[in-house]
DNA sequence: TTTATATATTGCAATATTACGATATATTAT
DNA sequence: ATAATATATCGTAATATTGCAATATATAAA
């Protein structure tokens, strides 16, 4: 993505951008919701929904990990995977933190 | 970004995906937190924010702005940009779907 | 032990993103 | 008209992302 300078956000900045970014894709956002509706969250179900190829799913589910978006355990020969909420949680805020810090008297557009 | 598959998400997921794609940046995060404490956001003032060029912030503006995240006016020479509370109560509202949509007793992991 | 099943990893091609210098445009000031 | 100021656009290099076929790994079944 080219050269990108990190330096000088603050770790936040840099956190919720990378949760923001990891939730960036239409494939993971469908992935998310799709976890929502299982109790038994495996990867062979995902590919099934999904018009994308295995490893395509094992390797958006390994950038929602490593965002911290999503948590797996090891069943056997299956996955689960299932949504952290408190990285969810943190999102809420952050919006919400935009929202009341918006001014609607100062908006000048 | 490779091929992308888009075809078979939902205008939901597509829209929500690329707006949370455009905040999925360090820069652009900065970006919408110091719009949030301007009353007059010219984008030079923001250039002397953050450790980017001009066009690079320009740029930056320009893709906030493509996914509904600011708005902006033209007021002579200048800019006037400010965020777009519609679309951040939308992702409020999409990530409290996701919460209220959690099952803590399902949860595997 | 062989086979089937579920997922991960590797390697690679196509494309997108990021950043910036150079330059264009448009408004304001002189 | 000319210069200064503010922002946008173009072109381009460096790097990241996306997707998949091929293959590896690891567990379960026969």
């Amino acid at each position: 993505m080219g050269v990108s300078k990190t330096s000088s956000y603050t770790e936040i900045q840099i956190e919720t951008a990378s949760r923001l970014k990891a939730l960036g894709h239409p494939a993971r956002i469908a992935i998310v919701q799709f976890l929502l509706n299982q109790k038994e969250c495996i990867c062979n179900d995902i590919v099934n929904e999904l018009p994308l190829a295995q490893p395509t799913i094992s390797q958006h589910l390994k950038e929602l990990k490593n965002a911290g978006i999503i948590q797996g355990t090891i069943e056997g020969k299956a996955r689960c995977y299932c949504i952290n909420p408190k990285v969810i949680k943190d999102l809420v805020s952050f919006f919400n933190s935009i929202l009341s810090n918006l001014h609607p008297e100062d908006q000048c557009c």
